[in-house]
DNA sequence: CTATTCTTTATACAGTCGTACCAGAAATTG
DNA sequence: CAATTTCTGGTACGACTGTATAAAGAATAG
């Protein structure tokens, strides 16, 4: 038994380059041939390493996903209360470099809804990742229907705000209603 | 000068079940052949009416945000406050009847982030729309800034709750955080 | 070296896409 | 009636889709 062994790191390359192309093209666009061109391979290359395109999709949103939850991971690590994680997360979700990693979250998000079978598990972490996360940094008195309900509305708000953002551009307004937000959670909502 | 007349109203009929089959499919699955066949008529029959894809896309998005305006219309008529609105917006937009209408309205608004020129008339008016509406409820003392900051937080908010309601279907948890931000709202937030 | 497996590319195939073209039916004016 | 315009459907064309197949080059083990 021989044979050259499997280059997972190659994969890796690939699938990097094809995140950022899907990051800047958008994800309707998202078909073998341009990714291919742009990425400087051939089409039989990506199929060879990602097999069907949905099993690329996947590949695609589960590093999306890494993406989006490493920058937000050495913040958890100092235990902060919520309205510091709030208002860091806020931060680096409405910094505007990385605007288009987050106008391809939202590509995703209205495509899985409207396709729940393909996106399962897209849908499934989507609020839960953060869920899990926002209820723990919460003081440990806190009972955990309040802490349900304050994580909840953190994710929620900070989303709507996000996409406030994107389609207007309007940093001022919307980063006031985010300072709005922060204060209410001061003030124990 | 003669001819048959242009008959305004089988447009129009046209556009209802277009928009019925685009509710119920999906954005990203409309094209012509499909849409046609659901609809009982030729491709070319679709072509001749709404001219090319795209304005086709436009005439849908008119016809969905005439459906969503309109379920709000009566409210307003009755200058209530600002609570109230935000409770009874709420209350429809979380209606389970009105899913699909709400996924197929983030699909959209999802694309568009990553079409911004595509969809620019749907991007100025996805949050204008209601800010305008929502700053007139407010009482009369209220300084712009202050009616502005509290119109978007609750644009945002609703519209990440909604996202985290069809995401999850979890009501109970979603509702509850609702309430938590029409109290904060009531406590002068 | 040979044998084996992975990687890459070229080519091809069936299907779908938007849409242009054409012909006939329907509805109007004169 | 004839003339004109809209409406509808059938057909066709080029472009693009996902992917299967085959054939090379590269890297390993024995």
């Amino acid at each position: 038994m021989a044979g050259r062994p499997v280059d997972h790191q190659r994969r890796a390359e690939l699938l990097e380059a094809v995140v950022d192309y899907a990051v800047e093209h958008g994800f309707s666009e998202l078909t073998w041939r341009p990714v291919a061109a742009a990425v400087g391979v051939s089409t039989n290359t990506l199929v060879h390493h990602f097999g069907t395109k949905e099993q690329m999709f996947e590949a695609i949103l589960d590093r999306l996903r890494e993406r989006l939850v490493v920058s937000t991971d050495d913040l958890l690590g100092e235990r902060p209360d919520l309205v510091t994680v709030a208002r860091v997360v806020w931060e680096r979700t409405s910094d505007p470099q990385r605007g288009a990693e987050f106008r391809l979250f939202f590509a995703v998000y209205g495509r899985a809804l409207q396709a729940p079978r393909q996106f399962a598990g897209f849908l499934e972490r989507v609020v839960s990742d953060w869920m899990s996360s926002l209820r723990d940094v919460q003081v440990p008195g806190t009972d955990a229907e309040t802490a349900t309900r304050r994580a909840t509305l953190v994710i929620a708000t900070i989303r709507g705000l996000l996409l406030d953002l994107l389609a207007t551009g309007d940093r001022d307004r919307v980063h006031d209603a985010a300072e709005s937000l922060f204060a209410a959670l001061e003030h124990q909502l």
